[in-house]
DNA sequence: AAAAATAAGTTGATCATGTCAACTAAATGG
DNA sequence: CCATTTAGTTGACATGATCAACTTATTTTT
């Protein structure tokens, strides 16, 4: 493939980027969350018990950086931070109901938002774009 | 298709977007260049006598914010700002010699980021999923 | 068992980057 | 020629992250 293609495809990938970004869905809906809050909120919601720093690491913060989204996220009551019993330097960050309730709701935007993008897409090649963007996405997650 | 798979793949899509985000590309190279900047300095760079406000459009800044980030990259000598002969109000804003440099440093290394994850793709799938990224990029230029 | 090293989390100082509203200066048009 | 509009700037402010220094708790070494 050539190097004009690629580059016209990741200039493209960081406008769909910058779209779905930092500003994505600011006072759209959902307590005004921001790109990092739902994707910290996300993580806290597939991990059992989280810790702070955990927290921060798919956002790529440093400890310091994950304390602080944490202590936002609590002061929404979106999550709940729990001294862990085993070891009390560790503090369990845990989803609450709101949180959940959130999490969902932020969620649909998102979709509605990906939804309006797929539409202009040939729908016969829907089904390998979503398998190309899984894929891709998988292969962050180191 | 199913709100679970759609569901799916917008968490997808808004990894990817993080990975490119605003952190992207942040002391890897480029004089630091941030997400917002290489946004701004591309238009810059394909729009001829770039009003600063215009420079805000791709970003959705507000033209304070405009001004703001037009300063910093004049700051990092990456453009000029010329008043308009036509019209003393307005500045025209054109990338310099080390602009265009850095603009293509950066967009290269953007152009590695994204080949490693298609490189993840089945190849055969590729050529459909750069056109679908494209369509989808170009449906968010309103 | 006591001391040293390590680890989790927090916090103050600071920096980066955006908004808003008020401003200046230039053009436009009754 | 005065009123309005427009481009751009600026001060005050809000947000959100880092860094380094700190506390507290656990683990390792001796």
């Amino acid at each position: 493939m050539t190097e004009a293609i690629v580059s016209e495809l990741s200039r493209s990938l960081i406008e769909i980027a910058w779209h779905f970004g930092p500003k994505g869905l600011r006072g759209e809906c959902c307590d005004d969350l921001t790109m990092p809050e739902f994707i910290a909120l996300e993580k806290v919601s597939v991990t059992p018990d989280c810790p702070v720093q955990v927290v921060g690491h798919p956002l790529g913060f440093t400890k310091s950086g994950a304390t602080r989204i944490v202590n936002r996220l609590a002061r929404k009551g979106l999550i709940d931070k729990v001294k862990s019993p085993q070891d009390a330097r560790i503090c369990c960050v845990v989803i609450t109901e709101k949180g959940e309730r959130i999490l969902r709701s932020a969620n649909s935007r998102y979709m509605k938002k990906f939804k309006e993008l797929l539409a202009k897409v040939p729908p016969e090649t829907v089904p390998e774009v979503m398998k190309a963007v899984t894929v891709m996405a998988g292969s962050l997650k180191r």
